[in-house]
RNA sequence: GGGGGAAUUCCAGAGCGGCCAAAUGGGCCAGACUGUAAAUCUGGUGGCUUUGCCUUCGCAGGUUCGAAUCCUGCUUCCCCCA
């Protein structure tokens, strides 16, 4: 039975949002063309190693690319990559992967993985391969086959293992096969596209080669920007502390997103939401806040309920937006021996309370004007001023930090 | 196997005998301001019973009135040659 797809311009239209290369820039067209006359889905592969559990909304942007190929009747092969896992991808690294993971790591990675990455995409039409799969049978002589192949001068065309040749840095021979296992997972699949990120150009080049020589049809590869993380920057990433993950509460990412400097939403825009560009540019052009707003409860809305990310919305615009009273205040007991005619000396409290590290820490922040107390944040004076310590008493150290005194 | 270099406070990275709790940048924290916890500006960022004292500069010893700085050994890492 044959699928019938969209027309080919309104496929291009969809998948070519928030893409940065295409390479080859002409095949995407003649690929869809081919697959509509044909009514064969194009294979499109995703790969992925399982080395962290977060997926984040970096992560999501190559995931929501797939998922608009499947909407568009299109086959959607997620690599898990068990065994290049087990090398940790040398892309845009300055620095070999300090540690290497376990099998059994990886593997309850990647069942965790699945998990969040089916949020995303659609895993009951997906096919899920581990490489493992392939590479767990293959012989030494295999590989050193592969290997052959593949020249370092070649190798060394990567930026990353360039730089830091030339820098004098490590370059352990197991990443160098990286790029290659990477290639070849594309011939196993016999995939038409591959997604990942623009870092992955390498990689992709080499999987047509392979492909080529095994007198199979040649992938394209598409290439995602790199979604920034919080900081404006640096790309998102787990090691790097900066991203919104897409497993956590809707208030988390409501604070997160609220904290994106202002320049970085119009990516965001194109690569993590629906909304038409033109629109975006015209709220991006109005007030910047409320343009943040309506991006963060766009994208919560794709994890969450329409009402959650309300919710979560308004709830920062009470708490943080309008400085109100947190809807949570953790309580923190206080034993009364420590108490001194009911009372304690600022600094002493602060640490007492843990929210400050060490005495010399809340000399600092009282110093500051940032230690508060009660309901109407009343400023304390000095670092040995007496508190008269109450049941049920608000301490604030700063904005974020607050608890509440449960005396015991 | 041989040779060279490096290890500093959260990170990067100065310091090379006293003026070093240690420059500078990043991060982080606080304050001001604001459209938010964005941006910008200012201050802070080892501990303590805080105008002083104590513990820090890979580890263990040594030289010196005095060491992060010099010497010895050890450990770890990197690079080069073969």
């Amino acid at each position: 039975m044959k699928t019938s797809f969209p027309p080919v311009e309104e496929q291009l239209r969809i998948l070519t949002r928030g893409v940065e290369k295409i390479v080859p820039g002409d095949e995407l067209a003649k690929k869809l063309k081919h697959s509509r006359d044909t009514g064969t889905p194009l294979r499109v592969k995703y790969g992925i190693d399982p080395t962290g559990i977060d997926v984040h909304l970096g992560h999501t942007v190559p995931l929501r690319k797939i998922r608009q190929f499947q909407d568009l009747g299109h086959q959607a092969v997620i690599i898990i990559g068990n065994y290049t896992a087990l090398v940790g991808d040398p892309s845009g690294r300055d620095e070999a992967r300090s540690k290497r993971l376990t099998a059994e790591e990886v593997d309850n990675n990647a069942r965790d993985y699945l998990a969040q990455v089916g949020k995303v995409i659609d895993l009951s039409r997906a096919e899920v391969h581990r490489n493992g799969d392939w590479f767990g049978r293959m012989a030494f002589i295999d590989i050193l086959s592969l290997c052959s192949r593949v020249t370092v001068a070649q190798l060394l065309t990567r930026e990353d293992f360039a730089k830091r040749y030339r820098e004098e840095r490590a370059i352990f021979l197991h990443e160098c096969l990286y790029p290659v296992m990477q290639a070849w997972d594309s011939v196993e699949i016999r995939s038409d596209v591959e997604l990942g990120g623009t870092e992955q150009l390498y990689s992709f080049m080499l999987a047509r080669d392979l492909q080529a020589q095994q007198g199979l049809n040649q992938q394209i590869g598409m290439m995602s920007p790199i979604l920034v993380g919080l900081d404006g920057i640096r790309r998102m990433g787990k090691s790097l502390g900066n991203y919104i993950g897409i497993s956590e509460p809707p208030y988390e990412m409501m604070k997160k997103f609220m904290q994106l400097p202002d320049g970085v939403m119009k990516m965001y825009f194109e690569l993590l939401t629906e909304v038409p560009l033109e629109e975006a540019d015209q709220m991006l052009a109005g007030h910047p806040k409320e343009a943040k707003v309506k991006l963060a409860r766009t994208v919560i809305s794709q994890y969450y309920s329409e009402a959650d990310a309300e919710e979560a919305a308004s709830r920062w615009q009470r708490e943080i937006g309008g400085g109100g009273l947190p809807a949570e205040i953790p309580e923190v007991g206080l034993d009364r021996s420590k108490l001194q005619d009911g009372s304690l000396p600022a600094f002493k409290l602060l640490t007492e309370l843990g929210l400050c590290d060490s005495g010399g820490d809340a000399r600092r922040l009282i110093a500051q004007g940032g230690a508060k107390l009660g309901e109407d944040r009343a400023a304390v004076d000095s670092y040995d001023q007496l508190i008269a310590v109450s049941d049920g008493l608000i301490v604030w150290a700063g904005k974020k930090k607050y608890c509440r005194v449960r005396l015991g």
